[in-house]
DNA sequence: TAGATTGTTAATCGATTAACAATC
DNA sequence: TAGATTGTTAATCGATTAACAATC
């Protein structure tokens, strides 16, 4: 298990998924080294922003040659913990949820989604794949005997609140949150935002507002 | 229409929506006036970050009192561009390109999704809601037709550069990146990347790394 | 060796926060 | 009026970028 010792900064850790992709990218094409350079260039960033990233992850280039690709490809999928699984429930079996049930891929990447939760009588007892959609009021029981490390809450923003809370109750700390709302919840959980509808604003308000410097752009939305 | 004097910062641009949600909540609730303490709280930044985010839109509160709660929601309504219609497509009618295109309220905020493009035979011609689904050797002709402002990506990893290279052929200058890939497009074209994958990986580094500094933390992805 | 690229320290830039006069 | 809250200027903080010695 790895151990981080200086914090690291969140802007940071939004951009280490981006050179994990670059790494695996180049690594099929069969390049063996990469220059920072190289990997600050396909992102429109700068290299020594780069280098201080993947130093933090206590990973070391090669002075002349670069990022060795294999190692260090290695060493991200270490580091950013896709071998340690984290479960998970989606909250709200609708169309989003349903997706991101059926998306393969989060698990090759450490995100095991186990069940699905719903308040529909129509929908609790469906197979999404193999996994099965609960009734919201067994949620709690579920949670004490598997653990989910997290609730992806993808229920209409109406009801986003209520359903926070009913996740809060039992015992879930982290929730996903797509739905388009600002929820309240106690100190120790915490709520990643992931909404959807703000991005597009955010991404049309740009557009409008500041077209003339997107060029050579490319925004990472995480 | 707004004309918008300053240059807004990106951090900026992806808190406005999140002091709609606010003013609408609030409203919804019944309540008059809303200080920029209380968004703060709510959000848990700076009050002074509030109060300089909405005087940059050109809205300006009344000392004493704080923002006027309908007034300013429809400032915001005006400035955030909801009723100024973005036509988009969805390229890739998989899950999740299925699930967007079903999202009735985007068009609440100004996202008109028009059609829905894919590769699959099968696929081609279906109708998700009052969208159809067209051959992707249609794009370039249809984007004539319609003019459509962007593209929304939703093809897996391994086809997304190659799709992205038949988006900008066919003339749309932005697009709404799904896929878990780095794309190479030209320099006036826009990626706005929605990684949810890097999304997820960067959300259990938080937990991992950074979990004694959550608390009271919520966390915005956009 | 010479040249290229690294890791790291110092400088810059910009965003956030503090302080406070202006205002209803 | 007094008190609360605004808008804005100044100070701080932290992230990004520049410079450069160390290294293979």
């Amino acid at each position: 298990m790895q151990t981080i010792s200086k914090r690291i900064s969140i802007p940071t850790l939004r951009r280490l998924p981006s050179y994990y992709h670059i790494l695996c990218q180049q690594s099929e094409i069969g390049i063996e080294y990469i220059s920072s350079a190289s990997m600050a260039n396909l992102l429109g960033i700068d290299d020594t922003q780069v280098r201080k990233d993947i130093a933090i992850t206590g990973y070391n280039g090669k002075p002349k040659v670069g990022f060795e690709i294999k190692d260090s490809k290695a060493h991200f999928e270490k580091f950013l913990g896709f071998n340690n699984k984290k479960r998970a429930f989606i909250i709200g079996a609708g169309n989003l949820g349903i997706a991101l049930a059926k998306y393969q891929d989060f698990n090759k990447y450490g995100l095991e989604i186990v069940a699905l939760f719903d308040n529909d009588p129509h929908k609790i007892g469906l197979k999404i794949g193999y996994k099965k959609v609960f009734s919201i009021f067994d949620l709690t029981n579920l949670e004490k005997e598997i653990n989910a490390h997290m609730a992806i809450l993808t229920v209409p923003a109406e009801n986003a609140q209520d359903v926070a809370d009913s996740i809060v109750n039992a015992g879930i700390k982290t929730i996903w949150n797509f739905a388009p709302i600002n929820l309240r919840v106690p100190d120790d959980v915490l709520v990643w935002n992931q909404d959807l509808i703000a991005s597009f604003v955010t991404l049309s308000l740009m557009l409008s507002s500041n077209k003339q410097e997107l060029n050579k752009e490319v925004c990472t939305l995480i």
